[in-house]
DNA sequence: CTTTTTTAGGAAACCGCTTCCCTATTGATT
DNA sequence: AATCAATAGGGAAGCGGTTTCCTAAAAAAG
């Protein structure tokens, strides 16, 4: 690969005017400059990016941290969208995009401090995680900016987060105005901040009521389908079973209902079933599934793009709640007159 | 962020000695060692990779170029599943993946050429897409080493890509044993060599058997759910009906089922039908799909680690072909007497 | 006690590009 | 015709590391 002296010594001229020739800046003969593209055609040069980034600090890279691994990744559809998001943006910016899991959550917060503090990327949307507010700690001075997609471990980075607080809420009311009573819940135990607000807004429905949470109606998992199964089965096999179980993501919600119709009910006869996030999968099941809608790919949108803001100092967007939407489908029924 | 000189100053030494350090060089004592460690970890320093790079000629960035745009790579579970093979490589590797999409499929070649030829990744995966060849050409001299992940448009670039011929026979070969004798075909329009390799390998099959493809029976879609399932309409509203439909991707074959259900036709009762990738939804549906499987974690970790053999000139591993299994579910059973 | 080898550390060149600043030429203005 | 401004182009100093080569001191060998 050439360099640019050996360009500029092949259009005879200096590196000074190859270099206002690539940045297309003035000052330069069309005779010259047409005369340097024709060398920089033939040779097939292209600029290194390292040394040029060397002198104008940006790489047009954006960091994708994601402190999970990547098998945690790839079989979350909610975050695939949200990932969706972030590389439409990007591209938007004729930015690329590094991705970068860890392969033990250990290393979480050590490899995104890493990639933070180096020059590799130029800002980084950070996937929040639990040890998010140690890791922004860690993280000391003048890192590359960044933006959470979740709930900021303090009070001076934005995030970007979906009403999860208002999406539970409008679950839980219509669980209740279906007529049921005696409600289930699916959460999850390492919990991320938006599952503890999705908690707090169901027991604000509950208790505005003048329910209370019966603990042993809370059940909880790890995300993942099958251990929403596991869960079903629990509940289900409580002496004194839900009519209804809100699990809080979609997978779990779809391991319910096959938990459900392993041991013979009906869904949504016997058994209402909703979720959260309103994936894909979602609308391809029978029933197709009643679900509070987190539109990911908005989100993944939002968090780029107020990444970008970051970059250029322009105006600073504030980190941005995006609304849910309650999306009524088939999982969800009044309760059977028992 | 410092640089190195500022740590040499604050440890009354000279960069060279901190670089030492920084490389885990010998001919450093003890006990200057220690002291610049120390230097080093008080002020957070994280050396800058562009500079480093610059000396070094390694990036420990790989590409990950997929010409398609974002919305049609986060809508393939087939092609998130290699991904996750490869993230997971090049994890183990310490590599970090760049993602590299396109938003106009006119602009991939352009900017995988670009990427190739610049030194921000060290080497990149590429995934097939029509244009490759004209695009292998166009890179010159000396780009970063690649694969293709499908197959390859010349002799010389390594492609990893599964079984595709032998994988259709298999399936045609299961559908003609279960005594199915008018067969329809879903396939894709721009198509990749694999799909070309499918339509070969059920081709030779009939003709085997002494059938021949009826070029009526044979409807294009676009990989797609919706095409799909608008193919599943064009061949069911033929005169002359399939008993079975055999489409070339998962996500068509389930579109193929909806306008089967859609027409009041029962699968796999009146219509057989199997697919192609053995995608995680292809279990969830009813009946589950019958369907060839494309091993794509395992696509993406052959295609990762066949990269990192050419990056260390150790041996090249060559172009793999990964075998596919047919996995017989519950969409496909003997046609009913007529 | 020399001589040789090894260790510890530093000076300076270099990686490839950008940018600041300077000079020479051309064109516009009075 | 003289003056001034704009244009065209180049020299050289960075950017922040690594690496080569060199010197001095310490350790090992004779």
């Amino acid at each position: 690969m050439p360099t640019i002296d050996e360009i500029a010594k092949l259009a005879r001229v200096s590196p000074t005017t190859v270099s206002k020739v690539l940045n297309n800046r003035p000052y330069v003969s069309q005779a010259t400059r047409r005369r340097i593209e024709h060398v920089i055609a033939e040779t097939g040069f292209v600029p290194s990016q390292w040394a040029r980034l060397l002198s104008q600090r940006r790489s047009y890279i954006l960091g994708l941290l994601i402190p999970y691994t990547s098998d945690q990744l790839f079989a979350d559809p909610h975050l695939l969208e949200v990932m969706r998001g972030i590389e439409a943006s990007a591209n938007r910016y004729e930015y690329n995009l590094l991705l970068s899991t860890t392969r033990a959550p250990v290393e979480a917060a050590s490899a995104c401090t890493r990639l933070l503090r180096s020059d590799v990327i130029d800002g980084a949307v950070v996937v929040e995680t639990q040890d998010l507010r140690a890791f922004a700690e860690t993280l000391g001075s003048r890192p590359a900016p960044w933006v959470v997609l979740g709930y900021a471990p303090a009070g001076d980075v934005p995030a970007i987060h979906a009403d999860d607080y208002g999406g539970a809420r409008d679950a839980m009311h219509y669980l209740i105005n279906q007529g049921h009573r005696r409600i289930g819940v699916v959460s999850s135990t390492p919990r991320p901040f938006a599952l503890d607000e999705r908690m707090r807004g169901l027991q604000d429905v509950l208790q505005a009521v003048g329910l209370a949470l019966d603990p042993s109606l809370v059940v909880l998992g790890d995300f993942s389908t099958v251990s929403g199964e596991q869960a079903g089965h629990t509940l289900l096999g409580h002496p004194n079973p839900p009519t209804a179980i809100f699990a809080l993501n979609d997978r779990m919600a779809i391991g319910v209902v096959r938990a459900a119709t392993a041991r013979g009910l009906r869904v949504p006869e016997q058994l209402s079933v909703i979720g959260f996030d309103d994936i894909a999968l979602a609308t391809l099941l029978t029933p197709q599934l009643t679900t509070v809608r987190q539109p990911g790919y908005l989100l993944g949108e939002t968090a780029a793009e107020t990444l970008f803001a970051l970059l250029d100092p322009q105006l600073t967007t504030p980190s941005a709640i995006i609304p849910t939407e309650l999306i009524i489908r088939g999982s969800v029924q009044p309760p059977e007159r028992g």
